[in-house]
DNA sequence: CCGCGGGCCTGAGAGC
DNA sequence: TGCTCTCAGGCCCGCG
């Protein structure tokens, strides 16, 4: 499911039920996700208040009284509901409608604020951990991770630098984490297109034989953070497991210009082309022949 | 060191 | 109706 748009989504909507209670219950129906759950889940979360909840690249992280942080990744299918519970709790109040019975609803946190979260994810990819703040930054998942896209150190005189003598492709650099953090498959395609670069182009050809931004580099830059800027302003895309943690939809598919629209003419205003669909790294990408170059 | 393809899971939708 | 096949918003690992 989820890329960065999709994960501050659920972060602001986590938060304010999270921020400041604890856990009054901590429930995982089963041992692990993608990993296994440390064997202490449990414990290190009970009782335990949360200080603040953030987001990075795609991760979530709960910073606790303890001294710990929780660790969260929705894989491709996670997503969390909130239940601001004044009524009596029901089964039903811990399953997400779309799933039968509660199917795949792994974890459940039931907070001093009054709202039970409930984790829910089919495919299990997502992944939780709790470790001692102070291990963060070494944390092999965290300290790979590329900057935040919308902070003011990702600029064109830094991407022009990772991507420099890179021989891929700029869709295989885009999506690698270590470039930069919370890009993944939709939005690498919609940034391209705004930016009017070809998918297809060497990642190295960002940037001068010296590293240096050109004109391009610039552009994209521009592009992705308008796209995430426009995509978490409209609570993320919906195509089929992301919700905002009320259960609502989010909007921004409706704005995608080329992600899943093989086939359609290309919005970009004058350009005749039409949208293609093609492979790269066994991930689908959409593009525009005719502007993106 | 780097890039690619396979694999991890389950479910939805298309085609027969 | 039901089977089979493909594809899906992510990411780790092993191979060449």
């Amino acid at each position: 499911m989820p890329e960065l748009p999709e994960v501050e989504t659920v972060c602001r909507g986590l938060a304010p039920v999270m921020e400041g209670a604890r856990f009054l219950r901590v429930e995982a129906r089963r041992p692990d996700l993608r990993f296994p759950l440390p064997k202490d889940f449990k414990t290190r979360l009970e009782g335990k208040t949360v200080v603040a909840l953030g987001r990075r690249g795609k991760y979530l992280l709960a910073d606790l009284s303890s001294g710990d942080v929780l660790l969260m990744h929705l894989g491709m299918s996670g997503s969390f509901r909130v239940r601001s519970a004044r009524k009596e709790a029901t089964p039903g109040d811990f399953h997400h409608e779309r799933s039968k019975d509660g199917a795949h609803d792994h974890i459940l946190f039931a907070m001093s604020s009054g709202a039970t979260i409930t984790f829910n994810d089919p495919r299990r990819f997502g992944y939780m951990d709790v470790i001692p703040r102070a291990e963060l930054e070494g944390h092999p998942l965290m300290k790979a991770l590329g900057p935040e896209p919308l902070g003011n150190a990702f600029d064109a005189a830094m991407l022009a630098k990772s991507l420099c003598g890179k021989k891929t492709s700029l869709k295989a650099a885009l999506s690698d984490q270590k470039v930069v953090a919370g890009l993944g498959n939709i939005y690498v395609s919609e940034a391209l297109h705004r930016a009017k670069i070809s998918p297809r182009r060497k990642a190295s050809t960002l940037a001068t034989q010296s590293g240096a931004p050109t004109e391009r580099t610039r552009a994209l830059v521009e592009a992705i953070k308008a796209v995430l800027r426009d995509a978490i302003k409209a609570g993320g895309s919906s195509l089929r497991d992301h919700r905002r943690t009320d259960g609502e939809l989010g909007d921004f598919q409706h704005a995608f210009r080329v992600y899943d629209r093989a086939g359609e003419p290309c919005p970009t205003p004058g350009c005749k082309g039409k949208i293609r669909r093609l492979v790269q790294a066994g991930r689908s990408t959409f593009f525009c022949p005719a502007c993106q170059r």
